[in-house]
DNA sequence: GAGATGTGCTAGTATATGTGTAACACAATA
DNA sequence: TATTGTGTTACACATATACTAGCACATCTC
């Protein structure tokens, strides 16, 4: 699975590693049980820092994404927690629909838009 | 309208400045052309430094949500900019959506959760 | 044993955040 | 005219975070 990290984006780049980390797994290019490249051959492909990449892997474990078999390296491994992740889904959701809301976005809109991203995601 | 500024959160003061504005908008405790008090005032409320406010203050009227009157000081005024508006919300939905794919969330779900926040906005 | 791995530690630089003080130009008002 | 309140800007300072760098260690694979 192919990394872009974009140097000038305002994300730190070890949240910009987990998302895509993430989305890979949403749109099932990453897989339960798939490994992920260990922190030093992942920093080298994308010429980061080795501990840069180790934050992002420790809270994807954190987060409940993969878990990490020091022999074997980082794995996905998806701790379902549904109550929790509807409730950190909230907490996005508010904001960020609040804005929409002001800006004259109406309730179809959104479910249209929601639709959209999720037609890439279960297939 | 009452701020409340949680000092332990880990998202920035001014972040979160912003977001009950946003919030105030949306659940229509704050209206096209009510006046939100002068940085000095908002800082001394909260029991923060008026440059912190200021920087909320610029950065919604930047996002559209304010226009900033020398005499009057700050009003609420929306720039409403649907495809721009659309364009942001997608991009915090993507990562979002991921995530709750990942654990499972399914698509009805998601939009379940959409309406009920929808149902504290628009009424 | 040799090599690769995750992990922990220290240290440094750069940026973001928040505070503090001060000054400026402008508008409203006494 | 003088005062007050406004947004705005500038500078300095402290703290936290992000990222890099190097080193060491125990564990695992070959």
């Amino acid at each position: 699975m192919v990394i872009e990290i974009d140097f000038n984006s305002d994300e730190a780049i070890y949240v910009q590693l987990m998302n895509q980390i993430i989305l890979g797994i949403a749109t099932s290019r990453l897989q339960e049980g798939d490994t992920l490249p260990s922190v030093r051959q992942m920093a080298d492909n994308i010429g980061i820092n080795m501990h840069t990449v180790n934050k992002a892997y420790t809270l994807l474990k954190q987060e409940g994404f993969v878990s990490i078999d020091r022999r074997r390296g980082a794995i996905v491994a998806i701790d379902v927690d549904k109550i929790k992740a509807l409730e950190e889904m909230k907490e996005n959701l508010v904001v960020a629909l609040a804005k929409g809301c002001c800006k004259k976005v109406s309730r179809s809109e959104v479910h249209q838009l929601i639709d959209e991203i999720f037609d890439e995601y279960d297939l």
